[in-house]
DNA sequence: CGTGCCAGAGTTTTT
DNA sequence: CTCTGGCACG
């Protein structure tokens, strides 16, 4: 295969050694993606291993498909191969066989918005105190439990059967019932449900563990207990397991990440062969000896050091600014300066510690009107707007999906408050029905008052018919629908406020994500579509060729590479944050996260600090951070450039709405309004015999129609649908000759 | 039931 | 500072 040629010695080595186990410790920027797809290739093109053999898993949704990417253009066309995260494979998994565990087909993933959301109403439930016991306090108990495959019972008998220990175990019990309950798993659940399936079910497990003969891992480095065994249960038969990493890399141990799994991979799986890349192609050799002298500080790190025939470059470029604003300025400055025309502002990133500090550098961008883009803080499916229609989107799915509706219930307003939904809610408990189920007795329903009665009304009339035509319509047809029938964006939009509009152009950001995946497939059905979103992560969403700078924390950045990377906030306490300063092992972390940071660095790096900074609006005095004086000296370069009188005629700083965006989010809004309007009017002209087309099924005749609301149509693939007039995406066939 | 005010909390967060 | 959630009032 002639494509091995492009790789070096070591990666060759590592790309050709398929069988047996393969610990690949793969520094920052050796190629390790570049070695993994070639191994792909190899065992596929080469050795004829099939692709339905090979087991790919990554961390992010990113990695994974940028990984099939690259495969697919090594072997020149698609592949029918599982390259997914680990998340999703395990869902892949449990979609099959969590029937097993007691869970319904199409069970929901609840994404840590409806973790929340659960666990409010848990606290509630147990009379606890909501101010000692926030549910987030209970979530990270249950989930570092999960992660280790705790149960509740197992909790409590290892931290015995004082007070504090016995309401946790109170409170994980409680949410793993209402979970169950509303036959819903958690991320975390995922992971420990399908280890389950295997050691229950022991058919299922030779099933996959026959199947999957070779067996890959990304980022091995970050894997937890959980996922460790999964991995390990798989690749017991063919014990042809390669896994990736860079123990310098390792910055999730605070969310379970066990370091031990890289150090100790020789150990577990004997006659493991090691193959280390320490060949970097990324950064000029002064980035790369500046990130090598804060990390070797760290102990119990496999010895390695990275090299590179580049050149040593720019020297490392460091500022201390006299408070953050001046930092953001400085950092806007330089972007200004070295944004040549070869140059695009997606060149660029800053990446800081702690979102908080987002703030000051948008606001200095936006001075010097240079795009940007912020990735992260706020997950942009957890924005409210978002996750008010993927509620309504989820009931139409499943209209006895409680959570769902009791969110929206009230959203837009109308007039079910607190007291009444209390009612409804209990009415439903004694009944044994869902909620949507109380909703849609016109019993109930008259006994409200007229507002709130109409208000229901239309909810329930609305989800129905949606729900019963989910099958017939596109994704975005029930969004569509969604957003108009409900009056959602009439509110929105008779709000006529900034905030309100930005909500509107979340919303249309989101129909453009649905636009994606139907791009995709025609077919996506609605079910696979809010799988998909409940796995996704923002920065999966990051768009390289748009052509802005862009702003997001260390550990969002991880696996990602810029030509020029600004990292501010060089202080102690800030970074490395002070909660690390308690132990060795979290300064060893944020170490190697400064590490990560600096070595997304091509080109230039620029480290920043301030001598005063404002955190919750307290202003203090800073010390350099420890990293600052760990760094090799004679690898920076003091002088940095900055004007400070020239910032005093700074231009007026745009309002943070002004913010470019890719796309035009009035177009859409026009589109969503017209699109179900055209529908509802243009239906009643269908007639027996009318030439149609459907986006879902394609071209057909109709049949008949009747009572004039349901449309009888046989399509050309042979299938004949019933289609709901005013819903269905049915329009009339236009032969070709005539479109021109 | 909806709004508006105040108190309290605020690393990182691949899924 | 700035967001969130709880509570009191209209």
């Amino acid at each position: 295969m002639k494509e091995l040629d492009n790789l070096n010695p070591q990666q060759r080595e590592a790309a050709l050694y398929t069988e047996g186990p393969l610990l690949i410790l793969a520094g920052a920027g050796s190629g390790k993606t570049s070695t993994m797809t070639h191994r792909i290739a190899y065992l596929i093109k080469e050795k004829g291993v099939s692709p339905y053999r090979i087991l790919a898993v990554t961390f992010t949704n990113k990695a994974a498909g940028e990984m099939r990417d690259r495969v697919e253009a090594l072997i020149g066309g698609g592949v029918n191969m599982w390259i997914l995260t680990f998340h999703s494979a395990c869902l892949r998994i449990l979609r099959k066989h969590a029937g097993l565990l007691g869970y319904k087909d199409g069970f929901a993933v609840y994404d840590p918005t409806d973790q929340k959301a659960a666990m409010k109403s848990i606290v509630k439930e147990l009379n606890l105190d909501d101010k000692r016991y926030t549910p987030a306090y209970f979530l990270n108990i249950i989930s570092s439990c999960k992660e280790k495959a705790m149960t509740p019972d197992d909790y409590l008998q290892t931290y015995g059967e004082d007070y504090k220990t016995k309401i946790v175990y109170q409170a994980y019990q409680s949410y793993e019932t209402l979970l169950k309950k509303n036959n819903a798993m958690d991320f975390d659940d995922l992971l420990l449900n399908a280890v389950r399936v295997f050691q229950r079910d022991e058919a299922a497990l030779l099933e996959y563990q026959q199947r999957f003969q070779y067996i890959m891992v990304d980022e091995y480095q970050d894997t937890n207990s959980i996922q460790y065994t999964f991995v390990k249960m798989l690749a017991e038969q063919h014990q042809n397991i390669c896994v990736v990493g860079d123990d310098d890399q390792c910055i999730y141990q605070w969310r379970g990440a066990d370091i031990r799994n890289i150090l100790e991979f020789e150990k577990d799986f004997k006659n493991a062969k090691v193959v280390k890349l320490e060949q970097n192609y990324r950064s000029t050799g002064n980035i790369l000896a500046a990130a090598h002298s804060v990390i070797e500080k760290n102990r119990g790190r496999k010895d390695k050091k990275l090299w590179t025939e580049q050149e040593p470059g720019n020297k490392i470029v460091y500022f201390r600014a006299d408070d953050e604003r001046e930092e953001a300025r400085y950092v806007a400055q330089e972007i200004d300066r070295l944004k040549t025309k070869e140059r695009n502002y997606s060149d660029f990133a800053i990446l800081y510690r702690t979102n908080a500090q987002s703030r000051t550098f948008e606001e200095a961008l936006s001075g010097r009107e240079i795009p940007y883009r912020v990735l992260g803080g706020l997950r942009y499916y957890d924005r409210k707007e978002v996750k008010d229609i993927i509620s309504y989107m989820r009931l139409v799915q499943n209209p006895a999906d409680d959570l769902a509706l009791v969110r929206i219930i009230n959203e837009p307003k109308r007039g079910i408050g607190a007291k009444t939904l209390e009612k409804l809610q209990a009415l439903a408990k004694v009944r044994e029905v869902s909620l949507f189920q109380v909703l849609a007795d016109e019993e109930v329903v008259g006994s409200l008052s007229a507002k709130a009665s109409a208000g229901i009304r239309n909810l329930v009339e609305v989800v129905s018919q949606y729900s019963a035509e989910q099958e017939n319509l596109r994704v975005s047809d029930i969004y569509d629908g969604m957003l108009v029938k409900t009056g959602y964006l009439k509110v929105l939009e008779d709000q006529n406020t900034l905030e309100a509009e930005g909500r509107i152009e979340n919303l249309m950001e989101f129909k453009s994500v649905i636009y994606d995946y139907e791009k995709e497939d025609m077919q996506l059905s609605l079910l696979e579509f809010m799988e998909r979103i409940a796995l996704m992560a923002e920065v999966d969403n990051h768009d390289e060729n748009e052509n802005a700078v862009v702003l997001m924390t260390m550990h969002s950045a991880k696996g990602l590479e810029f030509p020029f990377v600004f990292l501010p906030g060089m202080e102690d306490g800030l970074f490395p944050g002070w909660r690390a300063f308690d132990r060795e092992e979290g300064l060893e972390e944020e170490r190697r996260l400064c590490y990560v940071g600096m070595t997304r660095a091509k080109e230039r790096l620029c480290l920043t600090s301030a001598n005063l900074r404002t955190l919750y609006g307290k202003t203090d005095l800073t010390r350099e951070s420890q990293f600052l004086r760990e760094l090799d000296k004679r690898l920076i370069d003091g002088d940095a450039i900055y004007e400070k009188r020239k910032s005093a005629r700074d231009p007026a700083f745009l309002d943070g709405y002004s913010r470019p965006k890719p796309f035009n989010p009035f177009q859409q809004l026009k589109e969503v309004k017209q699109q179900v309007k055209e529908k509802a009017a243009s239906t009643e002209h269908f007639e027996p015999g009318d030439e149609v087309v459907h986006p879902k099924f394609g071209r057909g005749t109709v049949d008949k129609v009747d009572h004039g609301s349901i449309i009888c149509v046989s399509f050309l693939d042979g299938s004949y649908k019933k289609l709901a007039a005013g819903l269905a995406p049915l329009s009339r066939y236009i032969p070709k000759k005539e479109r021109d």
